[in-house]
DNA sequence: ATCGTTACTTCAAATTTTGAAGTGACTGGA
DNA sequence: TCCAGTCACTTCAAAATTTGAAGTAACGAT
């Protein structure tokens, strides 16, 4: 199986894997919630090749995650930004961020620290119940599969 | 710059990325998760080739998000287990469930779902406020680059 | 007229992935 | 004892993708 594949798979899970799951996908949206807008920006801070850059943004485009616009006329140049669906995957690179900064310590500190819009403070993020609050880890939750999705993970199985 | 090269950046994110950016890592982990030890069901269940799942597993014990194990002498046979560091890559898997499950939706409900231990709920688990437990999202928090990061992110910025 | 900026595209070489097949150490059954 | 089967991989060539350097096109400024 290919990894394109992975795009009809009854669980969403591999199916967002396959559209954001590499590299240089995510290098981009990190750059972009912090920020970044325009082609050599991103190509620099990403320090990818123009030509990955190109072929991954024009995928983010389909995907509706990125969408291009046009900030001048005469010259004519585009920049790029999150839709609403790219702003939702904010939580994938702050849970990256969050592993980071716990396991990958170098010392002088976060290299990226948040403040709450809200309470002011500097915060970590992390995953809390959506019913009752209570933070969670990978303990803290069982999961259940759908018949479909049962069926889909145990395909093969028997010859 | 190459792939690997993201190893040696200051920014936790990109260090993070390095190690498990790619789709076959993410789904690796996410079989885990889901419960799979053994080589040939997580081949099964990545849907990966037997080669490139050797060499993931063993990146990923190099990284001590695995541990390897045997479950049996007579015939040797050994199983992968997630460390602590790795389990606490839960919420990367998470954050793309929770994504796919708003934006990729199909017929039939969520493929996965979460019942949460404490409260006994089925849950969609999304990040709070570490300090004082609000939903956030990426409008809800101010990102500020350490010194050494920002120099880095602007890199080959003045030729 | 030439230089610099921005947003790309092109191309060959290097690297990685895929897919099929094979290996070795066993176990369990006829 | 022979044979089929399981498990955890390894090997290898072909295909696909990535890298890195260079080039292009449309301008605006000097």
């Amino acid at each position: 199986m290919s990894r394109s594949d992975l795009a009809r798979k009854v669980c969403g899970v591999s199916r967002t894997i396959e559209i954001v799951g590499d590299a240089w996908t995510l290098m981009i949206l990190r750059d972009m919630f912090l920020g970044a807008r325009r082609f050599d920006d991103l190509q620099r801070q990403t320090g990818c090749s123009p030509h990955l850059l190109s072929q991954r943004l024009k995928r983010l485009e389909a995907e509706k995650i990125v969408k291009r616009r046009a900030y001048s006329e005469r010259p004519l140049r585009h920049e790029y930004r999150l839709t609403e669906r790219g702003r939702d995957l904010w939580p994938v690179v702050v849970a990256l961020k969050s592993w980071g900064d716990r396991w990958l310590t170098r010392p002088g500190g976060a290299p990226i620290e948040l403040t709450h819009r809200g309470c002011g403070r500097v915060t970590q993020p992390r995953m809390c119940c959506s019913e009752c609050g209570d933070p969670m880890d990978a303990r803290a939750s069982v999961p259940s599969l759908s018949p479909a999705m049962a069926r889909e993970r145990d395909a093969a199985g028997h010859k």
